[in-house]
DNA sequence: ACGCCAGTATTTTTT
DNA sequence: ATACTGGCGT
């Protein structure tokens, strides 16, 4: 036994707990595995996160204490699932575990360890889009025209290839000469911009999404005294959806526990994010990164009937490439077939489904346990039409959310700005919303407040207000400049003393609430996010925690929907994993939506599939497999084919549907 | 040179 | 629903 614990500790205080009666042999044998490298292979539906979760309960009824378990998981949901059920189950509190998305414990790391890399603990995180524009500036910094010339990649594009260059831990020729082919002929002029970015953020003193692990990463290599003390203090690292690393957080992770005590949980027929760098080589390679790893199988599934199961497997087992060899076995009773509907076009394939939802919800079904499911946003917006037509209720967990809102992201950069003046991009985005004021009057108008400061040795906030400052807007403008100016002083004053909470209220009775009422025509719904908001920030004493959790939090949905306990769900496949349904309907399945266009043209379909086989495997009871025979979208009309994923399997595993015209059965 | 407006395109997936 | 573009006005 390596349970060994410091003299100190004694077993933790927790309910007794039957393992060996609330497992299977499988998950057993999982849960209570010695110390070491351990590869749980989890199958979808075999009670991977139950595992997990019975895991710590172990660890901890093994004197472990929560402060010296890592959790690291892939998604906040997902982090925030495992700490309630750890809580639920041992009455520890999920606030006592360092537990969460890499980016967040990176964040947290960051926050108290910048220094040690010259990363000024008052940083703030970029969102994606917010990166790019960053991105952009740096590329006109250094080449003003490079995006006159329409043939020359985007913003977009660059920041894909400068991030899946840092998510890959490869130099910027290799990521293109291996994924963006058809740019080779810019790779020195993109070698140059990505180093302008660099110095970029650094002035503006920012962080995207990628820095978090870059520097988290680079924090344990060049601060050995930091490295040396989380690695003695995490005496056991849990890893969730392992398929779904990329080189950087494997590296990350090998780093943090040298020890080896890692628990790797995941299952590589599901890696769906290799669009980000994953790869699931990661999960084939780590018992070679990890010498005496024990690899654990479970592969009973729960959730699933036999014939939603007996079709998932056979669509997996198409894959080109094979990786651990892996056959779910179902546990439920025999049932009915799928169904795989072929309906006329996305009007009569939405009908089909409010028709069936309607009768589901007559014989009783929980409406939340119905899920419709679907490869890209866009495919669920004739979806959303015809269910609001139908007056059927429905929750959308994609889309605009809420966090991304513009109301919210205009609050949150007076609070980015109050609290770090260097971060121009916050600045500019409340500026720009002043009459007459565009990207250049903007930064103008940054640099004289800068000089302004300076040579009256004030704070930015307070040089903002400076007659000085303001007689420099333009005259359209000035009005609305001062009452801005003197709102962000008003913040700042009360940031001192008061907690975030008061600030954002401060901000919101500020100026930019006349801002909004007279830009908005829904005016008052915004409004009433905003005091949401306030209620958020009450859960927080640092502000930079708070503006930290927004900017990662992002996918937060919306507030108003939430109390509607009614409705179905809606949500893209990549939301979906993880969760399950009773009822499932797997909508746009037709070859060039799931698998994307996209795919098909690149000659790479691997990928969707898995992601089919995530979307099928969501199901327990009843799936559904839709697709529209006819695309009336975009152009001219096109007939469509079923998705290749349905083709290439026996038709004998579903049952067909032809659609009647009055929609009955 | 800069900002504004209206019309047009445009959507993978997430931290 | 939002982002971007091109043309127009200041």
């Amino acid at each position: 036994m390596d349970f060994d614990l410091s003299p100190t500790s004694n077993a933790f205080d927790i309910p007794e707990i039957d393992f060996r009666a609330e497992l299977n042999d499988e998950q057993f044998a999982a849960v209570t595995a010695e110390p070491g490298p351990l590869l749980i292979l989890a199958g979808a539906g075999s009670g991977k996160t139950r595992t997990l979760t019975y895991r710590v309960a172990y660890l901890l009824s093994k004197g472990v204490r929560p402060g010296e378990i890592l959790l690291l998981t892939f998604t906040n949901k997902a982090a925030k699932e495992m700490l309630d059920r750890v809580e639920e189950l041992t009455a520890v509190e999920g606030r006592s575990f360092w537990g969460g998305t890499f980016h967040s414990i990176g964040h947290r790391l960051l926050r108290m360890h910048g220094e040690a890399i010259e990363l000024p603990k008052n940083f703030t995180i970029l969102d994606a889009g917010e990166a790019e524009t960053v991105l952009k500036h740096a590329v006109e910094s250094v080449d003003s025209s490079f995006f006159k010339n329409k043939t020359h990649p985007k913003p977009g594009p660059l920041s894909s290839i400068i991030s899946m260059a840092r998510n890959t831990c490869e130099s910027i020729e290799r990521t293109i000469l291996a994924f963006f082919p058809q740019h080779h002929e810019f790779i020195e002029r993109i070698e140059g911009f990505a180093e302008a970015y660099e110095k970029r953020k650094r002035e503006q003193n920012v962080v995207d999404y990628d820095d978090l692990l870059v520097f988290w990463l680079k924090l344990l290599e060049t601060a050995p005294e930091v490295a040396e003390h989380y690695q003695n203090r995490f005496r056991h690292c849990l890893v969730d959806e392992y398929q779904d690393t990329n080189v950087l957080q494997a590296a990350i992770v090998d780093k943090m526990a040298p020890h080896h005590r890692i628990m790797a949980v995941g299952d590589d027929a599901q890696c769906i994010y290799s669009w980000r760098g994953a790869n699931f080589e990661n999960i084939l390679t780590f018992p070679d990164r990890h010498p005496g790893t024990e690899i654990l199988r479970i592969e009973t599934n729960y959730r699933s009937t036999p014939e939603i199961l007996t079709m998932a497997n056979a669509i997996i087992q198409n894959r080109t490439s094979q990786g651990f060899e892996k056959e779910l076995r179902a546990h439920k009773p025999s049932s009915q077939k799928p169904f795989v509907v072929q309906a006329m076009d996305t009007r009569e394939q939405a009908q089909f489904v409010i028709t069936r939802i309607r009768g589901l919800i007559d014989e009783g079904r929980d409406p939340r346990e119905i899920a419709v499911l679907y490869r890209s946003h866009f495919v669920a917006l004739d979806m959303q039409m015809e269910l609001s037509r139908a007056g059927v209720p429905y929750q959308i967990t994609s889309g605009v959310r809420f966090f991304e809102q513009a109301h919210i992201k205009d609050l949150v950069a007076h609070l980015r700005l109050v609290y770090n003046p260097a971060d121009v991009t916050a600045f500019l985005r409340i500026f720009l919303l002043l009459p007459k004021v565009g990207e250049k009057t903007g930064q103008k108008l940054y640099d004289h407040t800068i000089a302004v400061a300076k040579k009256h040795e004030i704070d930015f906030i307070d040089a903002l207000h400076h007659p000085d400052t303001i007689k420099k807007a333009p005259a359209a403008a000035r009005a609305d400049f001062e009452s801005l100016a003197i709102s962000l002083r008003d913040m700042k004053q009360i940031a001192d003393t008061g907690s975030p909470d008061e600030v954002v209220q401060m901000g919101i009775d500020g100026w930019y609430s006349s801002y909004l009422q007279g830009a908005y025509a829904n005016y008052s719904n915004r409004l009433e996010d905003l005091n949401s908001l306030v209620g958020f920030a009450a859960r927080f004493e640092e502000m930079q925690e708070l503006i930290a959790q927004i900017t990662l939090l992002n996918s937060e949905t919306s507030g108003r929907m939430e109390d509607s306990d009614e409705a179905i769900r809606l949500t893209t496949v990549h939301q979906a994993k993880g969760l399950e349904f009773d009822i499932v309907f797997v909508i746009g399945a037709a070859d060039g939506f799931f698998p994307t266009r996209r795919s098909i043209d690149v000659g790479d379909t691997e990928e969707e599939r898995r992601l089919f086989y995530v979307a099928v495997t969501r199901a327990r009871d009843e799936l559904y497999v839709l697709y529209p025979k006819m695309n009336t979208k975009g152009g001219p009309s096109m007939f469509l084919n079923p998705s290749r994923f349905l083709q290439e399997i026996s038709t004998d595993l579903f049952e067909p549907i032809r659609i009647r015209r009055n929609y009955g059965w």
